[in-house]
DNA sequence: TCCATTATGGACTGTGGCGTCCATAACCAT
DNA sequence: ATGGTTATGGACGCCACAGTCCATAATGGA
């Protein structure tokens, strides 16, 4: 039940799979995502990708299993997205996290369904009660900003953001406008109004030489 | 059906309400809060309540219908609650946009539960499905920002905030971080760090007299 | 006291969803 | 061909839930 595939037969050989594992994935990702979690049911995704509930228990052992597996390959590949977008060299650092950042609330306002973001969507449906989904969008959403973070720092390196700024606590208040902009995209904000929120954050970054940095830090 | 008492009888009196509407309405509140939408059944509210399904339905209708009559109020309740911090003399217009802002901050990191904040959880549900919700929520997000806006204002008039800055675009942008705070806070993210959020936006607003306004916006 | 009217609460229905079970099928070394 | 092993797929059991129904209760006017 554990191994798919059994090598090292004592006696027979076992009948092999007829779909393709990752076919199903997308298809399930596609549920997921446009109703939910408590929206998609098994039997759903069992008629769309044709399997029975045999085969979809067999391979994947159950809704709950099935959705980490989809929310942890969608939590790599949206951290992986951000690291192509962002890591490089410090000339260019700078326009880098400007285009990241118009990029992703031009995607947001782009996103007719408002179907968001699987993360934020899954962290919000299940984070509460499901420690294993916190665990997963805590720790990407940590490299996300570690990602903004190491950029933040080129960019100050490169003389276009103030050194004096600190990198993490802006990387984090970058993350944190970027997941705002997606609620308030989920919410219904008009797309124009999203874009503008993404121009106007730009504007604010603390460019080099100019006042303002982060000096009375509350606290 | 409609009207729960008789006035004006023809012939006969009804029969009275046993029950108070305002604590059913609490209890189903706090149901949906913590459970979310889909997570609540009206069997629990009933049992919560000690209501029978024939009361509930007959004095609310439906869940759609009882959950569409809380989140009215708690949208009202919610954009009241920032009303009364932030409308006031414009001497004051940025201490109390610095105080709203950490205070949502504090509030959302003392949340332990990370239940958040129904209207955001809401629209996180159904607003995707369910017009109703979005209309609500966006209507809601409004009238908040537009509170914003008009504190923002009062800055700028009292020469704490840059007139140059658009302040409707400013507003949006604050309603954004806090909502992304909130999306943090879900994620998972320990409390400090969404209190440096808080900070670190505040001290990144554009204080009279210093340059980096909007200037080059993107487009 | 009787009546019209509405509230009450629990039984009941219909639907849907998760997970299991099992007869059958495909596989390959022997 | 046989046999041990795993895949397949659909029927099935079980449970939870939204909403309805109805016998009964409470009320004040006639």
């Amino acid at each position: 039940m554990d191994r798919p595939v059994n090598y090292g037969y004592p006696g027979g050989v076992a009948r092999p799979r007829e779909f393709d594992e990752e076919a199903v994935l997308d298809v399930a990702s596609e549920q997921f995502w446009t109703k939910g979690y408590a929206g998609t049911s098994m039997d759903a995704i069992a008629a769309a990708t044709g399997l029975g509930k045999g085969s979809l228990y067999g391979a994947f052992g159950g809704k709950h299993q099935l959705f980490l597996r989809i929310f942890d390959t969608y939590c790599v590949r949206i951290a992986d997205a951000v690291a192509d977008g962002l890591i490089g060299p410090d000339d260019g650092a700078y326009a880098r996290l400007c285009a990241h950042i118009r990029a992703a609330a031009a995607g947001i306002a782009a996103d007719q369904l408002h179907r968001g973001c699987l993360l934020a969507k899954g962290a919000a449906e299940l984070s509460e009660h499901d420690p294993d989904v916190t665990v997963r969008s805590r720790r990407t959403l940590e490299r996300i900003a570690t990602i903004l973070a190491e950029d933040i720092r080129a960019a100050q390196r490169h003389g276009d953001l103030d050194q004096a700024a600190d990198a993490d606590q802006l990387a984090t208040l970058v993350l944190a406008v970027l997941r705002g902009i997606e609620a308030l995209g989920k919410a219904g904000m008009e797309a124009d109004r999203l874009e503008s929120v993404a121009e106007t954050a730009i504007s604010l970054l603390p460019r080099a030489g100019k006042a303002s940095g982060t000096d009375s830090g509350g606290r």
